[in-house]
DNA sequence: CGTGACCTTGAGTAGCCTCAAGAACTGTGG
DNA sequence: CCACAGTTCTTGAGGCTACTCAAGGTCACG
């Protein structure tokens, strides 16, 4: 598992995100030049030429170190963060105790959009890898929507994807078994990683197998079974937290 | 079953809905005077004068009776509607025909955000009683979001709304058994009929069993059972559809 | 007042959880 | 570079929750 398929990465030009080092060290990020959030949030396609630039909305950027806390629940909204490079996990935390896993963010991907009616994060950012983020302030958010359409739409479009990544998670809950949420999940990922221009059939799951099970309403255990049920039936190779997705229609029909 | 809780309707002034009658007949609406969105989309507080209206907005009010369907999964996304009067539910479907009630909206509530990055809408929404609608075109939305800094954040707030809603859901499925999943969705429905000036003690369940169970991820019988079980217990009294809360802090803590 | 949809309850079973123990991996310090 | 400690992962056994199937009752509506 030391070899990562940094040979498969063919970055984005104007992704504002780069690839993950395979040991991230403290290097301060020298900004990307175009827009962070065109691919990650412009369905509508890229023709459309954008009448803003990033420089009129990022604040900051911000190193965390795998396992340390980009932003606390609770913590004062102030600003949207883009996972540059690296992921992250956000998790939620009811009155007692119990732990959910929103979501998970790999780069490019866009946080904290939760928290704009409640002045106030919902959800913990832990890092999964060291990462980088950069903060938009969200009062330059609004105020650079107010001036441009373009960037209202895609901001628009960005809330929507939220709206509805978070309907896709509750329909994999309410409606599927333990193996058909694994796959799910794992293909939507192969999904994420191909749109940054990774490899969508060789990737490593930067999150444990427990990560996963509360993500998806399962027991590590059942994680981990599945996977091997899955290695054994050659659907994928599973070494460690190295994925190599093997038969991706035998998965999708699960 | 015949008697509703009609006493006990307190209808919030400047809601942009109406109470629901008990047998709606074929009427039409004659448009609320004040903002369609300010109660459910202002937990900024009302005391902030509000510098726009709601004839910018709202193009038209649609009628639709009892299970019949305002909109359809795959149509053109054009408008986002507020809930008048009556209620719904959002089902979304996967390829593989998999049903999963994705929300259900009551008097006051917005319908159609998830679309908007989409073009189309990725929920069928049908009418649970007979019921009306408002539909506010989105480009007009847009416009006034440009123009007005308050609605602007209104509408933000009503976007992060609908995706902590779907993280909720999330959360429910994922970490709570049938009757704790039971007891949150029948609190929260409760705190959303209080918030819209009903009682949170008695209410009218608009949809079956069979609905409830599969936005929940259950079997209607266990949704059944359940119910009994905490009729049993004293915990609600339960006929038919008509539900009284009769002990609140015993089902939270389930 | 009849018909169809909805609801309730029971019995048996499957899937997943819990508990448990050992293996593999990660990271650290000698 | 290796040994060690802690974490993560895997696999097995047994039990419980909630599902499926089934049948009868109740309610809504024409």
């Amino acid at each position: 598992m030391s070899v990562q398929e940094q040979q498969t990465i063919a970055p984005l030009t104007g992704i504002g995100h780069r690839a993950p080092r395979l040991r991230a060290v403290g290097t301060q990020t020298q900004r990307a030049p175009e827009s962070t959030l065109r691919p990650s949030s412009m369905p509508f396609g890229t023709d459309t030429p954008l009448d803003w630039r990033e420089e009129d909305l990022v604040a900051s950027d911000v190193y965390v170190r795998k396992g340390a806390v980009l932003l606390y629940r609770g913590s004062p909204f102030t600003a949207l963060y883009v996972v540059r490079s690296g992921s992250c996990k956000s998790v939620t935390t009811t009155p007692e105790g119990q732990e959910q896993i929103a979501a998970f963010h790999i780069a490019g991907e866009i946080l904290g959009a939760e928290a704009i009616g409640d002045r106030v994060h919902d959800a913990t950012i832990t890092a999964l890898e060291d990462s980088e983020f950069c903060a938009m302030p969200f009062d330059r958010v609004q105020a650079l929507a107010q001036k441009s359409h373009d960037f209202q739409r895609t901001l628009h479009a960005t809330f929507a994807r939220e709206i509805r990544r978070g309907r896709t998670l509750a329909r994999w809950l309410a409606t599927m078994r333990a193996e058909q949420r694994l796959a799910s999940f794992l293909l939507d990922l192969a999904d994420r990683y191909c749109a940054r221009g990774y490899s969508s059939r060789e990737f490593v799951l930067r999150m444990s197998r427990q990560d996963i099970g509360i993500h998806l309403g399962l027991s590590h255990e059942t994680v981990s079974r599945s996977l091997s049920s899955f290695h054994r039936q050659s659907l994928m190779r599973v070494r460690g937290r190295l994925l190599t997705i093997i038969d991706r229609k035998a998965l999708q029909a699960l």
